[in-house]
DNA sequence: GCTTGACCTTGACGCTGGGTCAACCCTCCA
DNA sequence: TGGAGGGTTGACCCAGCGTCAAGGTCAAGC
């Protein structure tokens, strides 16, 4: 006969894993010796194999005693659906693989493709790193958010960048984040987006993008708290007419200002 | 600004989660409004997504911590380490599921194959199931002891099989299990052995096996208490000199009936 | 007969990644 | 003013064991 650490060196398992069993029951306690140590035969070492096969396939060891103490029909059946269960969780780990293969070589989180290439695009054009990051980071919160919407957005953008006026908007942004915001160039900015807008609303591009309000709103704070220049240049913008960042919206004359009494 | 609440629906996750994360330092704390309230920017967001990608790639939340804090080619190598681990799980659940299909019956998985093919063989020539079970159980508590010895004792028995004397052996045995104890068959089964004894000492074939004496003891013990004809079996061989069952020796003759006054 | 070291026993706490109360506070709306 | 529906901390709960702790047992060697 057996004691518990030959059990379980045949096993493949550790003598703690033998006495957890015991205490829920997932195996019987066996005869003691004289002395209190337990003594198992054969049949025990069959079922330990057994549990162990089930368990490392990933059953809860709740399921894995329902399985064995049910007739052999059941146990057929609950084996197939583990099965099925392996295939789906393999699959799953593969799927799994793919992400972190783009997350170590793109851009260190899983973005669709579509955005690493926009992102390098804007690195083509000289954008500095540090503004390519914060572009990135609003881009995880899209593609989290609304990943359905994504391709078509870039594609807009991409369509943007075809204009030398965006090119170099881009450009003048680019080193943006480090000026006073009283700087001169905040309102150069602001005119070049102004023309810009202006441009695409004749061109009749200005259309519903599908995000949420306060999404919006969200992705604004971002830029705002990004650098200085930034809420003096959506001052501006509201002063003419414009308002928002992410995205830019005609304000009708009459809801300009609205904290002023309108008497 | 965002509550906990919203933060978590961005990402994805439960706040019971995100608290989590703060308990553990992977997500700072960010401030708290007047009423204790905490209030979070979009770069939570951002980690708390790249959390999660990395969380759900199946990263313990503690290497979680390390990678995203560490510098960018430390991320490249704990990535790349990473995807080996999930390549090796991917092949693991590949082992579990081939391994699964086998779970049918209990002798499979807890049986080298030569042990397998053997058992096939008895079965092949007639014996029945029982016997068979009772063979199987034996060999499980070999393999438990001795796996080293296991593929030598295993060729032998297939030796022996080529003599038909030894079927016609097993083909008693067979049947043998609920035979009563004075069956004249027993002493059929006993010339018979006896006769195979012989030519195996004249040809030499008698050696050690390798076994602990006190393991054989025990193995011929449930051979005696399998049937009411094997305890007889045994005694009629002792008469004639020999004994055991597991291992059969010649016993000297001034060593036979030990128990006797050998005045 | 004594020691040593390997094995056995029970019992209890620790770990991961949160789920699920409980008990209370804050804000908003009717 | 009160009730819903947020938020807060704190605490216990789960699997599936690992890992002490504190002691009893067994076989071997001196």
């Amino acid at each position: 006969m057996l004691t518990i650490s030959q059990l379980a060196a045949y096993a493949g398992v550790t003598v703690r894993a033998v006495r957890h069993y015991h205490q829920i029951g997932l195996l019987p306690e066996p005869e003691r010796d004289q002395s209190g140590y337990r003594i198992y035969d054969a049949a025990a070492v069959v079922r330990l194999i057994r549990i162990r096969t089930l368990a490392d396939a990933g059953v809860p060891l709740a399921r894995v005693q329902e399985l064995l103490d049910a007739g052999p029909e059941k146990f057929g059946d609950g084996v197939q659906e583990i099965d099925k269960e392996l295939r789906a969780e393999i699959r799953r780990l593969q799927g799994t693989r793919r992400r972190l293969v783009r997350l170590a070589t793109g851009e260190h989180l899983a973005l669709p493709q579509s955005v690493v290439d926009y992102l390098d695009r804007l690195r083509g054009l000289g954008v500095e790193e540090r503004y390519i990051e914060m572009e990135r980071d609003a881009w995880i919160m899209i593609a989290a958010q609304a990943p359905h919407l994504i391709d078509a957005v870039i594609a807009k953008k991409h369509e943007e960048l075809d204009d030398p006026d965006m090119v170099k908007l881009y450009s003048l942004l680019s080193g943006a984040l480090d000026w006073p915001a009283d700087d001169p160039r905040v309102d150069e900015i602001a005119d070049l987006l102004e023309r810009l807008m202006i441009r695409a609303v004749q061109a009749g591009e200005v259309g519903t993008d599908g995000f949420d309000d306060q999404f919006v709103d969200l992705l604004d704070s971002t830029m705002v708290e990004s650098s200085p220049g930034a809420a003096r240049l959506l001052a501006i913008l509201e002063e003419r007419g414009w308002r928002g960042w992410t995205r830019i919206e005609r304000v009708p004359a009459d809801r300009l200002n609205p904290e002023l009494p309108s008497s």
